[in-house]
DNA sequence: CCCCTGGAAAAATGC
DNA sequence: TAGCATTTTTCCAGG
């Protein structure tokens, strides 16, 4: 509760939050929230499901992505301009704004059903015939959602400050619409951040939101308590049995188990429920398209939204859940700060079913999530109010899925003291575990360099993901504002898009340097995020985090140009953190391959026993070689690690090569994969990058950061290359995503991340691309920065739209880190871009299919994906270039792109091969 | 009294 | 399906 303000009420508009007291006297709240709305919005439910199927429809079908945006950024892109909404405005989307859910998913009905439960609105029918507990929803799926078993992180979760209770944040698009209200105006970097609408649009984003929150307060407050209480609790425990299940994904436990009771927890956090993920999630599955779409929608939506909020209901989608505690035992719903309406209001209570419905349309229609189905819970959050002046946050800015650069022109963000690599994070249940700190003690810092001018910006903060795919809000973990004496750094807690995202002053006077004391991490139930609607991570082992700053800095132009730089990576769990080898830094990154050299590694949890394997991996994911080095058991330390680099299979390469090693301390204990590269023999060393595709990777280096910062090694390495636009461009790109796969701690190797969610180097190469162009971005390359409102927010759009859209996003973003390269190239994959590439359509099947969880990734992944499947149908491109390099040295081959992505979850890259070999064999036709 | 933590037991899941 | 191994989540207790 610590810093929290109040989270107030602020219900959104889909939680109903119940509250009863357990004996221990602890109350525990269930949220429900209905985020979605819509019954219209299928989403996740589907998701797992639907990635299957989609694979094959996703590429036709556009409109499913559509939907899903609302996580995107929405917020964003809503707001952005509102032409560009115009602009991207998908079919799909109705005229309000309003994705035309079409979405094929009929998995919404599980939601439905979900909902209904939770009273959800949803399905009359249903509803009425079940009485809460437990109405199957048509399919399968429904049933779960009433359990609650989501339930929303928004939730607010005492225990942190307010904010974090308010969890829904909409971290993506929407969150603007949200937070908005919050924020102080005019400090406000937000103004437009990369979208940056003119101001104008800000402006009226900001009004909208302004309004938004208007009504929502008042909406609030009332008509939750009773009734839903009632309902909810009733519901909720009959099902529920001690802990919710977590379903990873989507478990199977049907949603019985789920419901159970989730939660009585009180967690005293809030949670963020929403899945901060939802947005990516949301948008995710949809499809890449989704994605963009995702955010063009919402942004579009916004736009309209700001008007017609109501209209937006039938978009929304529906989702509910129940979230677990709010603190206050009177279970609101929680309506969005947006306007919700006074009916909203009212819903709480009792809920009928239909009430709810009407209340979610309510709610939802005015925010853009209301548009996107997975959404939902997305007001839960109770929004801090609080009101820096630093913050306030403007409609237009990039959705937190987007990938930015870390430095533009003459400002950089950079993290000039990097956080512990270990965080235990503390669950709703718990007290605060305390705010991250740095490795030698004190916090970490954020700095803000090139910036002269005498106005204060906001430096944003959120818990992102970790893993090889692009940077995203992370759907089990959020920020947890702390608060107290021991803080000197002053904060203010805001959701958007179901992430909480800190806010914190940048202060000229402080040279824009700020200290990170006040920020912890909340872990949410695995079980209770899993089951939200659009969500497709699986929170088992994903429990590595990164934090990510973002600065949006206004420009002359009246634009704004939003800077983000994410820290190393940060294993959460208790365990993980205690028992698995964790590689901080390398003294060496590269070597000739004749190897010989002693290399020291430091990190975490070394054992004599320790075992560093050394490995080359295939495009495909395939391990070429692999080779264990020679450790100095005596000179092995728990935190230090002398390894012998071994030589490389092959001494003949003409150009560096990149391999993967990790510490291995058994079984199931390997460290993530860390990257190192392999010189030709008599190569002075340098790197520059001469391979081409091959070393890609390495190529890209720039982009990297944003995707797996984790290996600084990496890093380095990639720094090392320069980050030519150009050369990038393409190879970049590619690279990039090899990268990703490899450097991503390897999927395999580290099993646990990457296992799960994270699925293996997704690196989605193209299509991806202009996926990240939005995501990626975020690393590498810093250059675009600004984030044009226009076209940054169009990214966001919808991928339908996406095309289009796209390619500008793409062009940007990746553009601007990789220009040429990427433009080409990524235009090819990307599902925009004209090129027929087979990877284009791959990719936004791809997108589809997998699991929204994070769209991005999948979609990253799929294209990786595709890519193979490609590659092996259309090309010999970036396989038998690795191969060959890699393999044999041999001069590279020309060729580019794809890359690969490593590893890729077999399972996908499976389905996504087929996929993509129907459409590759059309495509190919085309080509 | 509250916040942080470190440890661990208990509960879930995965194999 | 039973049983063991892993992970996650909830509890406890001390500073």
């Amino acid at each position: 509760m610590t810093g929290v303000g109040a989270e107030q009420e602020f219900d959104f508009d889909f939680l109903f939050e119940f509250k009863h007291s357990d004996e221990g006297g602890r109350g525990e709240h269930y949220n429900y929230t209905s985020s979605n709305v819509n019954a219209g919005l299928p989403l996740n439910v589907a998701h797992s499901s639907l990635s299957t199927p989609c694979h094959g429809l996703q590429t036709s079908n556009p409109v499913i992505s559509v939907v899903p945006s609302t996580n995107h950024p929405s917020g964003y892109g809503g707001h952005m301009d509102s032409g560009a909404s115009e602009y991207y405005l998908p079919p799909n989307i109705r005229p309000n704004g309003a994705p035309a859910l079409e979405s094929p998913r009929i998995e919404i009905t599980s939601y439905m059903g979900l909902h209904h439960n939770n009273n959800q609105f949803f399905h009359d029918e249903v509803e009425e015939a079940i009485p809460n507990a437990k109405r199957s929803p048509s399919t399968a799926t429904l049933n779960l959602p009433n359990i609650e078993a989501y339930r929303d992180p928004s939730c607010l979760s005492p225990a942190s400050s307010l904010s974090s209770r308010s969890c829904n944040s909409e971290a993506s698009s929407y969150e603007s619409n949200y937070s908005y209200p919050y924020t102080s105006p005019q400090t406000s970097p937000w103004q437009s951040p990369c979208v940056s609408p003119k101001t104008t649009d800000t402006e009226e984003g900001y009004q909208r939101s302004m309004v938004a929150c208007t009504l929502l307060s008042s909406p609030r407050h009332s008509p939750s308590t009773s009734p839903r209480t009632s309902i909810t609790e009733e519901n909720w425990l009959g099902a529920r049995s001690s802990r919710p299940p977590s379903p990873c994904n989507k478990r199977k436990y049907s949603l019985n188990d789920r419901q159970t009771s989730y939660s009585p927890h009180h967690s005293p956090t809030p949670s963020p429920q929403n899945s901060p993920r939802v947005s990516v999630t949301d948008e995710t599955w949809l499809g890449n398209t989704n994605q963009y779409t995702s955010s063009a929608i919402v942004a579009a939506i916004n736009a309209l939204t700001t008007d017609s909020t109501i209209d937006m209901n039938d978009g929304i989608p529906i989702k509910s859940r129940k979230t677990a505690i709010d603190h206050t035992p009177s279970m609101t719903l929680k309506t969005e700060p947006a306007g919700e309406d006074h009916r909203t209001i009212s819903p709480t209570a009792d809920l009928s079913p239909e009430d709810f419905s009407s209340f979610q349309h309510i709610r939802k229609g005015n925010f853009c999530e209301q548009y996107l189905s997975v959404p939902q819970h997305p007001y839960q959050w109770a929004k801090p109010k609080s009101l820096s002046p630093t913050s306030y946050m403007s409609p237009s800015l990039p959705a937190l899925d987007w990938q930015l650069p870390s430095h533009s022109g003459p400002y950089e963000l950079r993290i000039e003291v990097q956080p512990k690599s270990h965080h235990r994070a503390h669950y709703e249940t718990e007290g605060s575990r305390g705010a991250v700190k740095a490795s030698a003690g004190g916090h970490p810092i954020v700095q803000l360099h090139g910036y002269l001018e005498s106005e204060p910006l906001t430096l944003q903060l959120f818990i992102g993901t970790a893993d090889d795919r692009l940077l995203r809000p992370h759907a089990f973990y959020q920020v947890h504002r702390i608060t107290g004496k021991t803080v000197s750094t002053t904060s203010h807690e805001t959701i958007l898009s179901n992430t909480k995202v800190l806010e914190i002053p940048l202060l000229p006077e402080n040279n824009m340097r700020a200290i990170i004391d006040c920020a912890g991490i909340l872990k949410l139930r695995n079980s209770d995020i899993e089951l939200r609607k659009g969500e497709t991570d699986i929170g088992r082992k994903n429990t590595r985090v990164r934090l990510v700053f973002r600065v949006h800095i206004p420009q002359a132009n009246g634009r704004t140009l939003s800077l983000q730089v994410a820290s190393n990576p940060i294993e959460c769990s208790q365990r993980s953190a205690q028992e698995l080898p964790l590689v901080e830094k390398q003294s060496t990154d590269s070597f000739p391959v004749t190897g010989g050299k002693k290399m020291i590694l430091t990190g975490h949890n070394f054992l004599q026993d320790s075992k560093v394997i050394f490995v080359e991996k295939a495009p495909d994911g395939h391990h070429v070689w692999e080779m264990e080095a020679k450790t100095d058991k005596e000179m092995c330390k728990p935190n230090s690690l002398v390894v012998e680099i071994p030589p490389f299979r092959n001494q003949r390469i003409t150009s560096p090569v990149q391999v993967n090693f990790y510490v291995c301390n058994g079984k199931r204990k390997r460290s993530q994969y860390q990257f190192f590269t392999y010189l030709p023999a008599n190569v002075p060393i340098i790197k520059t990058e001469p391979t081409d595709d091959y070393e890609p990777a390495q190529t890209c280096g720039p982009m990297n950061q944003g995707l797996s910062p984790l290996s600084k090694p990496y890093y380095s390495q990639q720094i090392m290359m320069p980050p030519d636009p150009g050369s990038c461009l393409v190879a970049g790109f590619s690279s990039c995503q090899q990268r990703n796969a490899v450097m991503s701690p390897s999927p395999n190797a580290s099993p646990k991340l990457h296992d799960l969610s994270s699925s293996p180097y997704k690196c989605i190469p193209n299509p991806g691309h202009s996926h990240l162009g939005l995501q990626q971005p975020a690393g590498g390359v810093p250059t675009i920065q600004e984030v044009p409102r226009s076209i940054v927010v169009h990214p966001s759009s919808p991928e339908q739209s996406s095309h289009i859209m796209l390619q500008p996003q793409v062009s940007q973003h990746l553009s601007s880190s990789c220009p040429l390269g990427y433009q080409q190239t990524l235009y090819p994959n990307s599902p925009s871009s004209p090129v027929p590439s087979v990877t284009q359509e791959p990719t936004y099947l791809q997108s589809c299919s997998p699991t929204h969880s994070s769209i991005m990734g999948q979609q990253q992944q799929q294209l990786p994906k595709v890519h193979r499947n490609e590659s092996p149908t259309t090309q010999p491109l970036s396989l038998p270039e690795l191969h060959e390099e890699s393999n044999h040295n041999l001069a590279p081959i020309p060729v580019t792109i794809k890359r690969e992505p490593e590893e890729l979850d077999q399972m996908y890259l499976d389905d996504v091969n087929e996929i993509i070999r129907n459409d590759l064999s059309s495509t190919n036709v085309h080509s």
